[in-house]
RNA sequence: GCGCCCAUAGCUCAACUGGAUAGAGCAUCAGCCUUCGGAGCUGAGGGUUGGGGGUUCGACUCCCUCUGGGCGCACCA
């Protein structure tokens, strides 16, 4: 419809000779009086056009509101807003798409011909998933979901190191743990990792192997052990919430494919390093950073920074025209190094977005839970299961702006799993879905119905909120903020809430009854598609 | 000390990216079950959008400044 209504006004604007390089935008106006799209072009273009805004907002208003049926009313309002009501007819026939379209409604081809990749969670396997990582998680997955619903090409991507020094703690202390069930403990240091779940991987390692392993290195069997064993748990986790990754990528690959040792060179080549104190350097300062940093230690090893860029040029080489790095807030430093480079590498790096969230904030018993995965005190996102449910995690976790921190209390998740808002929006799934199955025992047939007998207010506020579904993954996919999707879901289950109370569905009169039931299903079609593209179930009982 | 993010109702957060009268949930108070699912609905109270300046037709939104919080500021990742 805005598509429609773009075209009709940039059309008036040109026949009363407005210059063409105004492209009217339209918003959903805040209050239900102004009409269901404003524009906002008469203000906009005013000054260019030398008219007072309301003078030019007539015109374009008088040349628009002649015999759209689809339009029913144009009205010219305040400082010069233009206001558009639509017809019963065009609500009518979006109702019709809806159930015409069914699990497809809301999708779009707005992405179409583009290859995304979405890296997220990328959690190194030093210990389980926690809490703080759970956000990124389900917020990286559901972008990924936003995007394939607007037509894009997905790949979701897990980027990890398995090498490095806090993987050889990470070895050394499961070899520990080992050597205590063997009953040669030695003292624990302060600074591994105290999990428990290190002492779960000795003991496996134990019934496997017995005491053979006593004088085994750090690095052989116990990482070995300690990776496949962590691993294998994210993945379950992550399995539990919906989230299943395309590809594990292995930071150390880059290293044995030469692809580090070649970035190195293609940015000496750029001129942007250079060499001092024994280490090799990035010239940051010249590319608009604010220091220059190690590259290369001069020990020889690269600092993380290096794969990065060279993982992020294999991002490119893979063909992606669109790459998405989803951090925590802890990395909002880092990216911008990367970001540099790759600029100077001759990167377009208006392909890339990099979204950064905010903390979470983990409260129990009225305390903030610091997290450290090495003291092992933390919450796992598999507890957090465990207290609530998936849909319960995923919903908590998108309904706010990444930019906001994310209180978590634990108390108030368990107690409240009942008001939780998740509830809300699929007990509405579930008493349409419990509509179906009444009237379906009856027998009734509303494939055909009259739309016209649904002139309520109750009514013709559900249609609207229908309506918008497409234009809000669109825009959600477009912003990547999931929370207008629940937002928006939230306020249609509400409207359903409302027809239901006001508005019996399943009555004598069946010209009313198939119409109501059209509304119902068309309804349980855009909270089922909703609930899809959140990740969460839209349960027919509950 | 420097950089990034944030501050909105008692609490947790929205506000379609500069639009008209700042909205939800929780909590509080008052109502609604002989009919399709009451995990629901209706209504009320609650705000100088942290303070101060500026930009313009118009500011929660942009700029400056102050206050208060979070995260960074490695030859760790």
């Amino acid at each position: 419809m805005k598509e429609h209504l773009r075209k009709t006004v940039s059309e008036a604007l040109k026949t009363m000779g407005v210059s063409g390089d105004i492209t009217p935008t339209f918003e959903k106006p805040r209050i239900a009086s102004h009409g269901d799209l404003t524009t906002n072009v008469a203000m906009v273009a005013a000054k260019s056009a030398g008219m007072n805004p309301r003078q030019l907002a007539a015109g374009i208003a008088a040349a628009v509101s002649q015999s759209d049926p689809l339009i029913e009313s144009v009205e010219v309002a305040g400082p010069g807003f233009i206001n558009f009501r639509f017809s019963a007819v065009y609500y009518h026939r979006r109702l019709r798409d809806i159930v015409a379209a069914g699990k497809e409604f809301g999708r779009s081809f707005s992405g179409k011909g583009i290859e995304a990749q979405v890296e997220f969670v990328s959690a190194n396997p030093t210990g389980p998933l926690t809490v703080g990582h759970g956000r990124g998680a389900v917020y990286g997955d559901t972008v990924a979901r936003l995007l394939e619903w607007t037509g894009h090409r997905v790949t979701r991507e897990y980027y990890f190191n398995n090498a490095g020094r806090q993987m050889r703690i990470l070895g050394d202390s499961v070899r520990l743990r080992y050597l205590e069930l063997l009953g040669e403990g030695a003292p624990f240091p302060e600074d591994y990792y105290q999990g428990e779940y290190i002492r779960d991987i000795a003991k496996r390692l134990f019934e496997k192997e017995g005491d053979r392993l006593r004088d085994e290195p750090a690095e052989g069997a116990f990482k070995r052990q300690a990776e496949n064993d962590i691993f294998a748990d994210i993945k379950g986790t992550l399995r539990r919430l919906g989230i299943a990754h395309d590809v594990f990528y292995n930071e150390n690959s880059l290293y044995e494919s030469g692809k580090v040792e070649a970035t190195l060179s293609d940015l000496r080549a750029k001129g942007v390093l250079y060499d001092q104190d024994g280490a090799v350097w990035l010239r940051l300062t010249a590319l608009g950073g604010e220091k220059d940093k190690v590259v290369v230690k001069n020990t020889g090893e690269p600092t993380y920074r290096l794969p990065d860029i060279a993982y992020h040029r294999e991002k490119y080489r893979r063909g992606f025209g669109l790459i998405i790095d989803v951090l925590g807030a802890d990395h909002v430093a880092t990216y911008p190094d990367v970001v540099a480079a790759l600029k100077a590498l001759g990167y377009d790096t208006n392909l890339m977005k990099v979204l950064i969230h905010q903390f979470v904030t983990i409260v129990r018993d009225g305390e903030v839970v610091k997290m450290s995965t090495r003291k092992a005190n933390y919450v796992t996102l598999d507890e957090l299961m465990d207290e609530a449910t998936p849909d319960v995690v995923r919903y908590f976790f998108l309904m706010r702006g990444i930019g906001n921190h994310l209180n978590f209390d634990l108390k108030l998740a368990r107690e409240q799993s009942d008001t939780n808002p998740v509830f809300y929006l699929q007990y509405a799934h579930a008493r349409i879905a419990s509509i179906i199955r009444h009237a379906e025992s009856l027998g009734i047939d509303f494939g055909e119905a009259d739309l016209s007998v649904l002139p309520a207010p109750e009514e013709t506020g559900l249609m609207k909120a229908l309506a918008a579904f497409p234009d809000t993954v669109e825009s959600c996919a477009q912003t990547y903020e999931p929370h207008r999707l629940i937002e928006y879901l939230h306020d249609t289950a509400g409207a359903f809430h409302r027809f239901y109370h006001a508005r019996r569905v399943v009555t004598e009169d069946m010209k009313i009854t198939a119409a109501r039931m059209t509304l119902a299903l068309a309804t349980k079609i855009v909270i089922g598609n909703g609930c899809s593209l959140l990740g969460i179930t839209a349960p027919e009982k509950m």
